[in-house]
DNA sequence: GAAAAATCTTAAAAATTTCTGAAGAAGTAG
DNA sequence: CTACTTCTTCAGAAATTTTTAAGATTTTTC
């Protein structure tokens, strides 16, 4: 493990991990070159290590290498973490697999790849991911009213009262209250929170864990003055 | 199927559906040079699965195809989004051009086709859906007036007073206040509006509605001071 | 001014989307 | 293994929207 610079608030940092030095350098340059903190790992062990030691932004992972390989690491750090993750696969046979078994990366680019496209993608996932609240500096507190989501402590009070939210109601209510205002369609919401493809029957999925979370913060579930319904386009948390 | 992923926002992404690879791997080059994302998918199914799973600016799709031809395909993602699509298909099925733009395609081409005449017709479909608010670079708010519609939170206010708007009428407003002063034709605004070839009774239908617009937006909907028909022409929102 | 054409209006039928409760599946902790 | 929680699916109900239809009104044309 190769740390590059000390842990600066200011900058986003992101971990690539590859078991191929040249390429971890040559990645680095481009990342620096973007104004971005870079830590390396030779493997999926040592990431996993990294993510508990360092606040990473962002991970690129390598698909083939030594001890835990790409696909089990991004098991492995979903089961813990929401943070952006982009895969390098070898060839573009990989990348059915990649798709086939929905491992929860949040995107991925074939090897040998543009510099430029690859930076774009890490840009694009960084900014995507700053709006959810993910990051240290959007770990505050949010308030909206009675409700105050405290993400540090994963905590949600209406009124003062705490209130017990399982995983999938949590990651929903988070996204739409860090977001007051905006309107996610179902099959955006379906697809921030479980991270996999819409299904047909995604719909109905998501509506039920809506209502879970409309026994939760509202004095009235059918009539929500929080967690509101737009019809024919999906839901939005009412500022 | 191989797959380019990931929402860019400054770059464009296009979905290529052919069963045979070697084209989609032919077009690819091309809408790669002019910087644009590509994502491959074999047949209308996959194109499908993948709409769900992704921001797609614009759809080449190939008539002939296994499982799910473009025809039907066509069919299954007008119904669902608004994007638009450029049909290919061999020279002898000259019948299935007529088709192919009623069943709500936005243009078409004749293989074998020129690069350089497929890539113009790209962007030029890309212009004109971008100028129609329907990507996310479209975001601002648009006032007049009195009225304001904000895309974000996809609400609208007369004179600070937030009304109400279904689905359709949202669809309908937006499209003439976002060109306010510009005449549309019932035909066209239909089109635009429910991506489906227009009926003799679709000139009611976009009459119902916008008479509901009006009066959600107009003091004295008999007297419109901002949605004004342009006798034998069609509608248009004065500026 | 009368006929034709285009637009407007209202209400009810049809279609679509969302909501809800319950049951079973899947996963976790003891 | 059992008890417990959480997640997903289903089917029907409820709510909301869209379309249709049948004139009424307005504007244009001759």
């Amino acid at each position: 493990m190769r740390l590059t610079r000390g842990d600066f608030v200011e900058s986003q940092c992101v971990l690539v991990v590859d078991d191929d030095k040249e390429i971890r350098d040559a990645i680095e340059i481009y990342l620096r070159n973007e104004g971005l903190q870079v830590i390396h790992a030779h493997d999926g062990l040592e990431a996993i290590e990294v993510l508990r030691g360092h606040t990473i932004h962002l991970i690129i992972l390598d698909i083939m290498m030594p001890n835990l390989d790409g696909i089990k690491a991004t098991f492995q750090i979903r089961k813990k973490m929401n943070i952006p993750i982009i895969l390098l696969s070898a060839k573009s046979e990989d990348t059915d697999k990649i798709l086939g078994l929905q491992i929860g990366a949040d995107d991925y680019v074939t090897k040998p790849f543009n510099p430029l496209e690859l930076i774009a993608r890490v840009k694009s996932q960084l900014r995507r991911y700053v709006t959810l609240g993910t990051f240290e500096g959007n770990d505050k507190v949010v308030k909206l009213r009675e409700l105050v989501l405290d993400p540090v402590a994963r905590e949600v009070t209406v009124s003062g009262e705490p209130v017990h939210f399982t995983p999938m109601e949590y990651k929903i209510f988070e996204l739409l209250i860090t977001n007051a205002g905006r309107v996610f369609s179902i099959q955006e919401i379906y697809e921030r929170v479980w991270k996999e493809p819409y299904y047909d029957t995604s719909d109905n999925t998501v509506a039920v864990h809506v209502r879970k979370i409309r026994e939760k913060i509202e004095i009235d579930p059918k009539n929500p003055r929080y967690l509101k319904v737009v019809w024919g386009v999906g839901y939005k948390m009412e500022k």
